[in-house]
RNA sequence: GGCCCGUUCGUCUAUCGGCUAGGACGCCAGGUUUUCAUCCUGGUAAGAGGGGUUCGAUUCCCCUACGGGCUACCA
């Protein structure tokens, strides 16, 4: 043991990383850092079956946007690689024989029809079937079946690897988050170690691997709380020093029940999933293709259960990693709140300077970059994402379509007369700066003895099409005289008409 | 059902026995900006319930309720 702080993010390749995971991911990060560690990327992808093609580069793209740097992955390998499990079958093996060797497994052969039988059986008692001391041996396994028997299977391949739970003993262990919790071993299961397909379980797989790459602090997903005393006894059982472990409070739907999961993006309107998914034709929205910023995202991410002491709520990145503690971590859950998480995603954008912003916006408007600045000078204040932009925003660039509603609010005799005063003085003035043309247009008003409240509401709506935008003479600035003109002519046109 | 974890404003949270329970988002109201947004000020709103322990409980303990997780040859 080197001693050193190193922590792992470990996902399972069975589909599109989502928020949750990210999370894990960065709270490891953050904590990588903090304490001058490493972050190392294991892929946990000993299910064959639930593979899904994609999914380890979706999780590396995902990682990579959120700026979540690991020092050691699949990609990038270290001295304690491979880092793919699939790829160290014969490590797990290994190590299975010596559990068996010291009588801390067994091999077992009931079938799966069998066990379905046993705990459909029990669940009609009420009862829980679970297979460990006071019963394993009225079941098929080479604890109870002939030493031929039992060579005949393993020959065959026709076998797994079951822990050997100790009967009777209350396993207290520690939370870096909640403290010591115990759990008796009456409880837990003889959980399966080694499948029949040769490949190792997570709880195998886990723990040895935690345990060779030198891994000094496991934070993971509250939903491993649960197994956690399986694993304290397997680092028991190999004599093995456990690493620090910490289960995070997991993120719950905004609304309703439950952990937050694939389809509540689509229910609730926001995204799950770090960068876009598509599945079976359809496409599933990344935060980053809706326009937030990682370090929007990871900023609200953090405050989602944890917190420091200070009233201060938008961090920086490299704030983020001086300030973070395990310390602060909750216990409970919480739901995922988008109104907080656009707010959070607006200060960022406020703090980025526009050449952080400027790509965002000429791809979304698709107009040259000199343009895109000055659109985005415009707009920048009122941004919480940096997505739909040309919609929400498209009077910049067209002629804007007047609501129906302004039409009627405005073709009034006054509205109109004003319309006039405000397109005449304008014609005869040069446009040069927004405080000009505010102070000319003032001026003009004042020596006719009108309220300028009354006048800019009218000359929003001719320019924008409703009563909101930026504001209205750097607006003119960007439209130009001719423009400018041409908009409040028409928008007079319609008034008058109807 | 069993096991584990949790429970402070609608939401995210502060409080490590002394509380007129603080902040943020949201919402509402005012103000600044002669327009919009930003911004500023104020308001709204919480300790699941019941027992203990204590001079004193949001804080410690127990029970109940509720919420979450796990209960696979998935992770």
């Amino acid at each position: 043991m080197s001693g050193k702080t190193r922590l792992r993010f470990a996902p399972s390749p069975t589909g599109p990383l989502h928020i949750g995971g990210l999370r894990t991911a960065l709270f490891n990060f953050l904590l990588a850092k903090k304490m001058n560690g490493s972050l190392i990327l294991r892929v946990e992808d000993t299910d064959l079956k639930r593979k899904v093609e994609g999914s380890q580069k979706f999780i590396e793209d995902s990682l990579a946007w959120a700026g979540i740097e690991c020092d050691e992955s699949p990609n990038k390998p270290g001295k304690y690689g491979p880092y793919n499990q699939s790829e160290r079958r014969e490590i797990y093996q290994s190590y299975v024989d010596i559990l068996i060797e010291k009588g801390a497994a067994y091999y077992a052969f009931d079938t799966k029809e069998k066990l379905d039988f046993h705990r459909k059986n029990h669940e009609k008692k009420g009862k829980t079937f679970i297979y460990n001391a006071h019963n394993r041996l009225k079941l098929r396994n080479s604890l109870t079946l002939s030493k031929e028997e039992v060579n005949e299977f393993i020959k065959k391949g026709e076998y797994v690897v079951r822990f050997k739970t100790p009967k009777e003993e209350i396993i207290t262990f520690k939370d870096e988050i909640r403290g010591n919790i115990s759990v008796s071993t009456r409880d837990i299961d003889d959980k399966i170690l080694f499948k029949s397909d040769g490949m190792p379980t997570y709880h195998l797989a886990n723990v040895v691997d935690d345990h060779l790459m030198e891994i000094s602090h496991v934070v993971r997903g509250e939903e491993w709380l649960p197994s956690l005393a399986l694993h304290i006894l397997l680092y028991r059982a190999f004599e093995w020093k456990t690493p620090v472990f910490a289960h995070l409070p997991l993120i719950l739907k905004p609304s309703g029940k439950g952990k937050l999961s694939k389809r509540d993006g689509a229910k609730f309107g926001f995204p799950v999933y770090p960068l876009n998914w598509e599945e079976d034709d359809v496409v599933y929205k990344g935060f980053k293709e809706e326009g937030y910023l990682p370090d929007g995202l990871n900023n609200y991410m953090v405050f989602l259960g944890w917190n420091n002491d200070e009233e201060k709520e938008i961090y920086s990145a490299n704030e983020l990693v001086e300030k973070f503690d395990l310390r602060g971590i909750n216990k409970s859950g919480s739901k995922f709140n988008l109104d907080k998480l656009n707010w959070i995603n607006s200060q960022h954008i406020q703090t980025k300077n526009n050449n952080e912003l400027i790509d965002y916006v000429s791809g979304d408007f698709n107009v040259d970059s000199s343009l895109a600045e000055k659109i985005l000078e415009l707009i920048k204040p009122r941004l919480e994402k940096l997505s739909g932009l040309r919609k929400a925003f498209l009077y910049l660039v067209e002629r804007p379509r007047v609501d129906n509603s302004m039409v009627e609010k405005f073709s009034n005799e006054s509205s109109i007369e004003l319309l006039d005063v405000a397109i005449e003085s304008i014609q005869n003035f040069s446009f040069t700066s927004s405080s000009q043309i505010k102070e000319f247009l003032s001026s003009e008003l004042k020596s006719r003895e009108l309220a300028a409240g009354k006048v800019l509401p009218v000359l929003r709506a001719g320019l924008v099409g409703k009563l909101e935008g930026p504001d209205l003479f750097d607006l003119m600035i960007f439209l130009k005289k001719d423009e400018v003109l041409s908009r409040l002519q028409a928008f007079k046109d319609l008034l008058v008409q109807s």
